[in-house]
DNA sequence: CGCGCAGTTGAACCTAATCAATGGTGGTGG
DNA sequence: CCACCACCATTGATTAGGTTCAACTGCGCG
């Protein structure tokens, strides 16, 4: 019953050209991408449907004038690669080394439609996505530049906690002009709210891919109100 | 095998009292709203689905200091008030009159899961929303006021167009103020554009809600472009 | 060790927000 | 039916927050 292992229709001669950066790929349904690898670019056609098992994954579409948008940080459990049209219409990186299941389309669609769990958490993946994306629009369209960071590291606290305890260590494995092009700031004023959360102590880094947590309740205060 | 009709474990009494504006309501699956009443609000119990028949509806969230993000004006077709908890997370109000079809949130997932057809139709949905959404995103990160207003205008024009031809006449059944929200401006600056606009022979308008465009191709250059 | 890119900081500018005033329109009640 | 009122829409003046442009630092990798 369980047909996520049926691959027996796969093109997998495409899947090798339109990925190169591939470290390794079997007649498994993984495969491994290194940090910095390509999993689909915008414009190619829209065979695959991916599942993160490990690392973060980046979706990001770039406009005509070079300036890029970045739709999400993916984790594992998430699914990327879904598409309303025969091409995809963004770009999709790996941020640190990472790990994939990949569906072709074909069978992605058959298990949602055929196989009740599978249904129940795609639908469940789907309807917080669509949650997250809310939320995300209510930041970009209505929250300042401080607010948006701390809502970041907020956000991130949950997902990329290193310690368990007080301090909280948290790593950020993306570039500023990825934080940028995710919050809808330039890179310098990622920056400038970064150093200013530091100088006030909410936060400390040596390293600019560690912080370290020291004050998680400011943080959350200037998250939500202003301050 | 077909469920839609299957509405036997429905509590009304609930529904009565949470969408108090309804005009006429049944035991059909249908209700009609009256224009600015409310189909469900932040808050509610987390138990119906919605698919929009006729009419336009707007889905909102209301931030703590009173200021409003719109996420979507929905068409015929559309489906409203998919929520990943217990609760709905945002307002959904009439801005028309409006004619709802609605399920039962088991109805709706079991008809999800249980009828392939159906589950078609909402995979198709729910990956065409994500991809709006998506599309917005990159309105709101990094398009200027009047890249902005141009692109609201373009779009609508595919989904209000009230007559075939040229000049093209479009419906804007929404306040300034919603487009204003939506767009992720204030209301002055949508009023601004809109003036420009005119002032630049691209739209005319004698009355606010009811636009005449006539150079499409002006507003096309101006939402992809910046001229 | 040095090159190049990522990150940081400073100064000037610019766009849209804010504050404020006025004009218009639709709906209601006398 | 008309007049009034409340709300919506428009326009102007000022301000603020973030971008842009520019210089400099520092880290990572060959």
């Amino acid at each position: 019953m369980n047909q996520i292992s049926d691959f027996s229709g796969m093109d997998w001669s495409r899947l090798s050209t339109f990925s190169s950066s591939c470290r390794a790929f079997s007649k498994s349904n993984r495969f491994d991408v290194k940090k910095g690898g390509n999993i689909f670019f915008n414009g190619d056609e829209y065979a695959f449907v991916f599942q993160i098992l490990d690392g973060v994954v980046r979706t990001s579409k770039t406009l005509p004038d070079g300036s890029r948008v970045i739709l999400s940080f993916s984790y594992p459990g998430d699914i990327v690669g879904l598409s309303d049209k025969p091409t995809h219409c963004s770009d999709c990186d790996a941020i640190t080394n990472a790990t994939l299941r990949i569906y072709t389309k074909a069978t992605f669609y058959n298990l949602v439609q055929n196989d009740p769990d599978f249904c129940r958490l795609f639908l469940k993946f789907t309807t917080k996505e669509i949650s997250r994306m809310q939320d995300h629009f209510v930041m970009i369209s209505k929250k300042s530049a401080p607010e948006r960071l701390a809502l970041f590291l907020c956000d991130t606290m949950e997902r990329e906690r290193i310690t368990a305890g007080d301090p909280i260590k948290l790593s950020l494995p993306m570039k500023r002009s990825d934080i940028a092009d995710f919050l809808g700031l330039t890179m310098e004023t990622v920056c400038r709210q970064l150093s200013r959360l530091r100088r006030e102590g909410a936060i400390e880094f040596a390293k600019s891919k560690l912080i370290t947590v020291l004050q998680p309740k400011k943080l959350k205060a200037i998250a939500e109100n202003q301050i």
